[in-house]
DNA sequence: CTATATCGTTCATATATATGAACATCGTTC
DNA sequence: GAACGATGTTCATATATATGAACGATATAG
């Protein structure tokens, strides 16, 4: 382990997290001293990893980050396989799809496709959304193990977006029974307004879900009818995708 | 200057050129020993920023990447300045905008707004591509003091991609003149068949040349007429852009 | 099935680096 | 306009780190 990198980093997530900053700002906001901070945001300069407003003296993101992200992308394993099945599901039903891992008790989301339509889910690769109000999050939520649910729930809380947003930790494991059971979990206005979503688990080759899919669109267009005829696909986009990533397990019946 | 994290950097430039490598070959790629190539990467994989592949051993670049290079991306002055001219085009000829910057003699492409049309120039953000045949490339070429431009020649030659590829030093010298005078640069399929672009440049607040823009689609439908009409367009957003950059230049008269 | 080569990993120590204090410069305040 | 407080920057040295050599594990070759 390096402690010298993984100050670097924790700067870049710095710089990610709020408008530019200088060397003192960083410096106070990480604990760390100015001359270190200095010094490796130099380096990080000189390599485009992160950029200097000559000007006010700020430093922000550079551009190469942008390529790196991107190459992150087309190489992850998950990307690479997924990318089929978002285009199909994509092509199908002309909504929207997305792909998440989860992240740190949260979904980050790592690659779209956008419906064509006029009215649509705009992309949003590299965000991070809550797991108790989303599609993919509850997807994910339901088949972590229980203890780890109760973990995340006393950690991160169940913050409320909208009216639908399930804001107690009893309706929460009713949900959870239910997309047990189901195989998929729909996001019913919970997170934005006017928001309808159908999302499936992804299970590495350790059984364990790591990842999640989704089609989403405007729930005036996607009603829950819609939604449905939807979810059993998503599903087995999930299953097929869990099986080119080395699971072995087995779909519950109640899934089909 | 920072080495430890230079050669963090230079460990990540590798995991992006290629396929997951393990310790040795990047150690022997890097000339770095392996211990020090280890620790980094162990530095790496715990802050997600690379991914180990416990199956094989081989590490890829990791899901962090993709956050920060979206937050890169958004929070980037030019793409924040250019975002609303980029859109502004693309609604108006509904056909592919690309937005690029100069960075290592090539132009890495750090936004995008798709066409809506079923024939489009599809997403290429985090890519590169050469300066001597591209629209964007030749727009920022062309503004570049003569010594740079043949410092690049020589280093970067003039590789060969279409029938319609610039090859010989003349023909750029010539095709340089013509960009000058215009203000903007047209790849009339120099890069890839059947693309037509037209792109302009984008210059920063000590006036020299560092992005362009461009619009591009296929050449079916983007014929002569239509890009030299789009011409005038992109040349007063890079300009516009440029301005709202801190550029006090004026732009030559022939370029309108 | 043995021998060999190559792999990822560990560890002590020589070595490069982090950093506290001091510096010059700028913008603010009184 | 002087004094202050904040900034970005430099530098010597105490300190944490890079790394060569050695480890066991695994894959490949004979």
């Amino acid at each position: 382990m390096v402690n010298t990198v993984a100050k670097a980093l924790q700067i870049l997530d710095a710089l990610s997290e709020s408008q530019p900053q200088g060397v003192s700002d960083l410096a106070r906001n990480l604990g760390l001293p100015k001359s270190s901070v200095y010094s490796i945001l130099e380096t990080l300069v000189s390599e485009k990893i992160a950029e200097k407003n000559v000007q006010t003296g700020k430093y922000s993101l550079g551009v190469k980050l942008i390529e790196l992200g991107n190459c992150a992308q087309t190489g992850l394993d998950i990307c690479r396989i997924a990318a089929p099945f978002l285009q199909g599901l994509n092509v199908k039903f002309d909504e929207t799809v997305h792909l998440t891992v989860l992240d740190n008790n949260e979904v980050l989301y790592i690659d779209c496709i956008e419906s064509r339509r006029r009215l649509r889910t705009y992309s949003v690769i590299g965000v991070r959304a809550p797991l108790h109000c989303t599609s993919v999050g509850k997807a994910i939520l339901a088949f972590l193990p229980d203890a780890e649910i109760e973990k995340i729930v006393a950690e991160k809380g169940l913050p409320v977006f909208t009216a639908a947003t399930i804001a107690s930790p009893e309706r929460l494991a009713a949900e959870v029974a239910v997309i047990r059971r189901q195989g998929f979990a729909i996001d019913n206005m919970e997170h934005e307004e006017h928001l309808r979503c159908v999302g499936a688990p992804i299970f590495n080759s350790q059984g364990s879900v790591f990842a999640a899919l989704s089609l989403s669109g405007p729930a005036e267009r996607n009603t829950m009818e819609r939604i449905l005829e939807m979810a059993p696909e998503v599903v087995s986009a999930g299953l097929e995708i869990s099986r080119r990533l080395g699971w072995r397990g087995e779909p519950q019946s109640s899934w089909r």
